[in-house]
DNA sequence: CAGTGGTCTAGACCACCGA
DNA sequence: CGGTGGTCTAGACCACTGT
């Protein structure tokens, strides 16, 4: 997209750029497209080539995508994976709709007792509390209450928060391997229906997620979605 | 042995020497266990340390061994797995309570056009058609409804049916290994709220599921919760 | 402190593919 | 042929862990 104008700032591992610039690029693509070649990476970004296949080396476990000896790297064919492991934005975009995002809160918390257990912290300790109201091809779709452990993303609050989370705690080496969701429907609260623009009382798809990245709580949860807006899709088993 | 690039006489490729040997070494080690470092390991093969790095990122990623920064390279411990796909019966068994069933409607039919192309049929095939009201503990939960291939499954409507579908289903070999879930919250319908003793419009969840046992689409169903009696656990993740 | 893994460089040769 | 990925080298500095 932009900000291409990337000249290996300070802040990131170069390795970690290439691998989020070039998953930004494939994650829209259709099966079978070539991702760019690695001497091209290695001329955009200024870095070894040994750096930037480490960088790809990420993508291809991750089954993102495929390399073929004397052709090129291309995007992936659909494998049959366990359902991956996305956020908002980004299950938004695979359904080809444009996700936006309105931040209501924004700010460093106490973690409570109910917060802190799902955390795996203390009460008391500093959390980041994420209140976004989100938004697909500009319609009102869900409300996200998301709080993220302090210790693990110093100064998140400060490096201009993304639209996509899963993408910022990526460029952190702290991308999700693990969630454990609960699914409900409910009544919609006043204030859900207020800020979801439907009647109290209407249904809602409510999505309570524990985020882990290895053994490390990250990202605790709870999203409100418009029922007549959203179906949750998953897929189970496979461990091949 | 391995693989196509084939040269390099003398044994095969160097990273694939040093990693099977590694994978030996450790394929009898108890977890916690330290493996050799990388740089014992460049002394004993005389190679590059990034060639050595190279054949424990393959170790690594399969899981045998995990990296401990400062510490050094050990045998992981063995990890988590991915949420198991289970059915009605299983999933209350699990959650402590009794499950009990009513069958509304147990009979042969002929498929439908979507139902057809759900379970990779031809429109007109024969589907067996079974239709619960499903109980926990005595109370109203779920009304289930199933259509299964009746070419995978002769005779199933005679041989007694049992309560858990997917302890059948395994008895005959065919146990999903494979679910694909899309998960809704509506208003219930005049049926519904009838058959779960709820007012109509109230709040459900509802669960459709296309199950298929390798290739072969053996269920395709959907059942509808009362939403205040019954919350969707689902694990995601662990692809690495 | 010495040792570990994490990252990175600036080259190199090879086998393979498509034009 | 030129471009691709596959492999490999011989160094380097860093942050971290242990003693």
């Amino acid at each position: 997209m932009d900000t291409v104008g990337v000249k290996v700032p300070e802040g990131g591992l170069k390795h970690v750029q290439v691998r989020e610039y070039v998953r930004d690029l494939v994650s829209d693509a259709a099966p079978g497209a070539p991702a760019p070649s690695e001497r091209e990476l290695v001329a955009r970004f200024g870095v070894a080539r040994m750096t930037v296949r480490q960088a790809l080396d990420v993508l291809v476990t991750e089954g993102l995508l495929e390399r073929v000896p004397g052709r090129g790297t291309f995007v992936a064919h659909p494998k049959r994976l366990v359902g991956q492991l996305s956020c908002y934005t980004e299950d938004m975009k695979r359904r080809g709709m444009l996700p936006e995002s309105q931040t209501l809160v924004a700010r460093l918390e106490q973690a409570g007792p109910g917060v802190a257990r799902a955390l795996d912290i203390s009460t008391g300790d500093a959390v980041i509390h994420w209140k976004r109201l989100r938004r697909a091809d500009q319609r009102v779709v869900c409300i996200e209450d998301a709080y993220l452990n302090e210790v693990l993303l110093p100064g998140f609050l400060q490096t201009g928060m993304p639209t996509s989370l899963y993408a910022a705690l990526g460029e952190r080496g702290l991308r999700p391997t693990w969630a454990e969701d609960a699914i409900s429907a409910d009544k919609a609260t006043v204030e859900e229906a207020d800020l979801l623009e439907i009647p109290t009382g209407d249904p809602i798809l409510h999505l309570s997620r524990r985020a882990l990245c290895g053994d490390k709580v990250v990202e605790v949860s709870r999203s409100a979605f418009r029922h007549d807006r959203f179906t949750m899709y998953v897929q189970l088993g496979d461990l091949s």
